[in-house]
RNA sequence: GAUUGCGUAGCUCAGUCGGUAGAGCAGCGGCCUUUUAAGCCGUAGGUCCUGGGUUCGAAUCCCAGCGCAAUCACCA
């Protein structure tokens, strides 16, 4: 439906059947504004521009009146009214536009909001006038003149000068609604941005997130550093890669799942304190907190701890969440400063999450008590209740894998999803590279930080004894089914790596669209990830039945 | 992958019991020098997601498919 409109349509402006009628009215004001009115429709670089609030901020009250004033003696006594306001030069699409005859308002947008810009035919040229006449809801038009005030108290800007920046030949979303099918703000994110403030300034916050997120660890000393999307082998997480393939060295590929063993390697050469704003690729299922790729970061820090990592994640979202009181108030989003603890809340959906530090800590094994009503470690009583809980598979799993299942099951739901908690101390046996402690070798150092019911990042004190790294890998490698032993092989290369050395380290893993998630109140990970993964469409004219599928997939039943 | 819901003009949405396809905005042609979703007069615009079926007759009922959303499953 929209190839149309995507087609590189020459400038023949051929018949086109299936473009609409805007559309081609659209072409036809474009060869209007060229022809006649000597506009380059899709202009040229413009200097001294000021962003639209920048502009407005330029407003002053009393150079208006003044003006206002000088303006009535001039038309009595004839003469030129003296004028002290601020001229600015702007840009910006067109999102309203109202004709009143001889004068024209029309509202400009930028990324920094709206300006409306009045346009006297008395006061530019008159070609200039028919372009403001005459621009449609999306074209991109460049304004000059004085700020000031109309008569209703709109501060806008008196234009003395109004030239094209370009001609939009797309329809315009409903200028009242904006777009408000999910599906087509995600397709269309383009038009969605600048229809729906709300959604660029989301995406503002995330960048600004994620700027203050490098400042933080920079400030704490910590190198940012770059490790393969594409690797030989797809380590450091349990899940299906995405497969792909080099030609010139004849060579299957992966994209990478996570950045962990390469990470793990920078530790061993000796780069002490490390971290990678990642984007990792899973070939999951799709859901609110589940896109194919998304952003994470992970951290290591040589002989730091779990510990460590849990001071640097509490201090990390703190201070982000300390930041987004200033940013929702500025985005009309709900916040509160001061609430219960001194903590900022920022409301998630219905929850309102406070942020107050210290974080909620629990141990694991304590949690499961609580949520199960037995201990962990008497499995015949977990059993019985992964029984009662309806776990048909129990029988084939293992002690701890069931105590995994019921852990999520009956202890999950009692962790405050307004209040952000570490879940400490997790068993080993669901752990495969974290350490074992000491003193109680079934539980390891690791912990997960759950906020609003979102996983959001775990921390490990890594395992850096090469001999337990290889038996863990080999014994992970024994439960593979047959799919999974197609993408799962055993890294020798980073077991080697470990036998050349690696410190020991406390290693942290964050799920950042899930943060912004929270940060900026949105319920889906696809509103704060720009181009989020969608289904082709199919081609407007195919078959439905087609057959042609790619030689390789296509097996439906 | 499963279940449920949705798909009508460029956009936002109505469409009753199965009986000629509707509105607002946007568009086009007029009028208007202070509008705030401007207003007024006129006008044009449809593969009712796709394909089958039932019926004298389908946007409406049935089946299949496609897409999106929510919930669940897998994962982070």
């Amino acid at each position: 439906m929209t190839d149309p409109k995507t087609d590189p349509a020459p400038e023949a402006t051929a018949p086109a059947q299936t473009e609409s009628e805007i559309v081609a009215s659209r072409r036809a004001k474009l060869k209007r504004f060229r022809e006649e009115l000597g506009f380059e429709p899709y202009g040229q670089r413009v200097d001294g521009l000021l962003a639209l609030a920048e502009a407005r901020g330029r407003f002053s009250e009393d150079a208006h009146l003044a003006f206002d004033a000088a303006s009535k003696e001039a038309k009595a006594s004839g003469g030129v009214p003296a004028d002290t306001r601020a001229v600015v030069r702007v840009a910006g699409r067109v999102v309203q536009h109202r004709d009143m005859g001889k004068l024209v308002f029309l509202f400009l947008r930028d990324a920094t909001g709206d300006l409306q810009v009045s346009i006297s035919k008395s006061a530019v040229a008159a070609n200039e006038f028919e372009l403001a006449k005459h621009a449609d809801y999306g074209d991109i038009l460049v304004a000059e003149g004085p700020i000031g005030r109309t008569n209703k108290g709109e501060v806008c800007v008196w234009a003395t000068s109004v030239s094209l920046g370009a001609k939009s030949l797309a329809a315009p979303p409903e200028k009242w609604h904006g777009l408000s099918d999910p599906e087509l703000r995600y397709r269309r994110r383009y038009v969605d941005m600048y229809a729906n403030p709300e959604t660029a300034k989301v995406f503002a916050m995330r960048s600004r997130i994620i700027s203050r997120i490098r400042r933080f660890m920079d400030g704490r000393g910590f190198l940012e550093v770059e490790t393969p999307v594409l690797q030989p082998i797809a380590g450091g997480a349990a899940a299906r890669p995405f497969t792909t393939h080099h030609n010139a060295l004849g060579m299957p590929l992966f994209m990478r799942i996570a950045p962990e063993l390469y990470l793990k390697r920078c530790l061993v050469g000796g780069l002490s304190k490390v971290y990678e704003i990642n984007r990792n690729f899973r070939n999951e299922g799709i859901d609110r907190s589940h896109n194919p790729e998304f952003t994470a970061m992970e951290v290591y820090e040589a002989f730091g701890d779990y510990g460590t990592m849990m001071e640097l994640t509490e201090s990390l979202i703190h201070e982000i969440a300390v930041s987004m009181i200033e940013e929702r108030r500025a985005a009309g989003l709900r916040v509160e400063a001061n609430g219960p603890e001194g903590g900022p809340v920022l409301p998630w959906g219905d929850l309102a999450i406070n942020y107050a530090k210290p974080f909620v800590r629990v141990r694991f094994e304590e949690l499961f008590r609580r949520g199960a009503g037995c201990e962990m470690r008497d499995f015949k009583a977990v059993r019985a209740k992964a029984r009662e809980i309806g776990l048909h598979h129990e029988a084939k799993l293992d002690d701890w894998l069931v105590v995994n299942e019921v852990f999520e099951e009956c202890a999950e739901p009692l962790i405050d999803p307004c209040r952000p908690t570490f879940v400490t101390d997790y068993p080993s046996a669901i752990s495969p590279l974290t350490r074992p402690n000491r003193d109680d070798p079934a539980l390891c150092g690791r912990w997960d930080i759950f906020i609003g019911g979102m996983e959001v990042g775990p921390a490990y004190t890594e395992l850096n004894d090469p001999d337990i790294q290889l038996a863990k890998f080999t014994e992970q490698l024994k439960g593979a089914d047959d799919e999974e032993s197609t993408f799962r092989t055993l890294d020798e290369d980073f077991v080697e790596a470990l036998r050349v050395g690696m410190p020991p380290a406390g290693g942290l893993g964050i799920g950042i669209d899930r943060l912004v998630m929270l940060m900026t109140d949105s319920s889906s990970i696809r509103d704060v990830i720009l181009f989020p993964l969608l289904k082709s469409m199919a081609p407007s004219g195919s078959e439905a039945d087609g057959g042609a599928e790619p030689s390789e997939g296509g097996k439906r039943a």
